[in-house]
DNA sequence: CCTAATGTTTGTGC
DNA sequence: AGCACAAACATTAG
């Protein structure tokens, strides 16, 4: 789930429930969640901080303290779920870390522990967490979209899901702009002229603009996310069966009547 | 039992 | 170097 719409609603909830509330505690029901340091330790570095606003860069969180920054990293699971009981929360199953704030908790969830929970104390340190990291895919102009794509030789899907290029689009937010855009996943990044890749670029735009209103990929109709969980999904422009392949190494979903090879 | 799953990293080979 | 592909990570659902 967590792609750039899903971290996006993770920002506004952590900004409308968190931020500006000092952190009183942090709890830990799996201490594997915690990558560069322990939840002791995260706990001793929060404790009485104030947390400020957090920002996104692609699918990373970054929740800014009046001292060290909370990196959050989802995975393939992860969410970011709040209670508003004061005190101590009922943890559930899969969740890993809570951090009491007095008038409510902010919990760190996560069914697989493919993601985590970082604490960076410089610019430095942040990125040597996140990794080389290219423009926000929700931010980045055309111009610089352009260029970026036309020096790639690797298939659309691949490229678009490259968080070094752009970061934010993973493997279904690629497959509903690819759909959107009539493109093939596989087509290789020369085939197009700079006037198309604009047009990618307005479509992944657009795309990206709904489906942060959403927090999430929309299920509505009109869009390929609607059909994605049904047996025999149906093109919801031409009702040709979707086709279900690999490509860049996932698994990827597009109509074969609107998007040819 | 097996397979696949929204992500990232690492290794291999062309 | 750039790219494609596979496996690994850990866990659950079907």
């Amino acid at each position: 789930m967590p792609e750039l719409p899903d971290v996006e609603g993770f920002r506004r909830k952590f900004n409308r429930h968190a931020k500006g509330q000092k952190v009183n505690r942090v709890r830990a029901a799996e201490a594997s969640a915690t990558r560069n340091t322990s939840p002791q330790a995260l706990g001793r570095a929060l404790r009485h901080r104030r947390f400020l606003g957090a920002d996104r860069h692609g699918k990373w969180l970054l929740a800014r303290t009046d001292g060290p920054t909370v990196v959050f990293h989802f995975g393939m699971t992860g969410s970011l779920a709040w209670s508003g009981e004061p005190g101590p929360v009922e943890l559930e199953r899969h969740d890993r870390l809570a951090f009491e704030l007095g008038v409510g908790s902010l919990v760190y969830r996560s069914q697989r522990k493919l993601g985590g929970v970082w604490l960076a104390r410089s610019g430095d340190e942040e990125r040597a967490i996140t990794g080389d990291l290219g423009p926000d895919a929700d931010k980045i102009d055309m111009s610089t979209f352009v260029e970026l794509m036309s020096s790639r030789k690797a298939g659309v899907k691949a490229a678009l899901m490259d968080q070094k290029m752009l970061a934010g689009i993973g493997n279904e937010l690629s497959d509903e702009v690819l759909w959107r855009a009539r493109l093939h996943p596989s087509t290789s990044c020369t085939r197009f002229s700079d006037r198309e890749l604009g047009r990618l670029h307005e479509t992944m735009t657009s795309t990206i603009r709904e489906a942060n209103r959403h927090g999430r990929i929309p299920p509505k109709r009109g869009w390929l996310e609607s059909v994605r969980d049904e047996h025999a999904p149906k093109c919801p422009r031409c009702q040709a069966p979707i086709r279900r392949g690999k490509a860049a190494g996932r698994t990827a979903y597009w109509c074969p009547r609107c998007q040819p090879a």
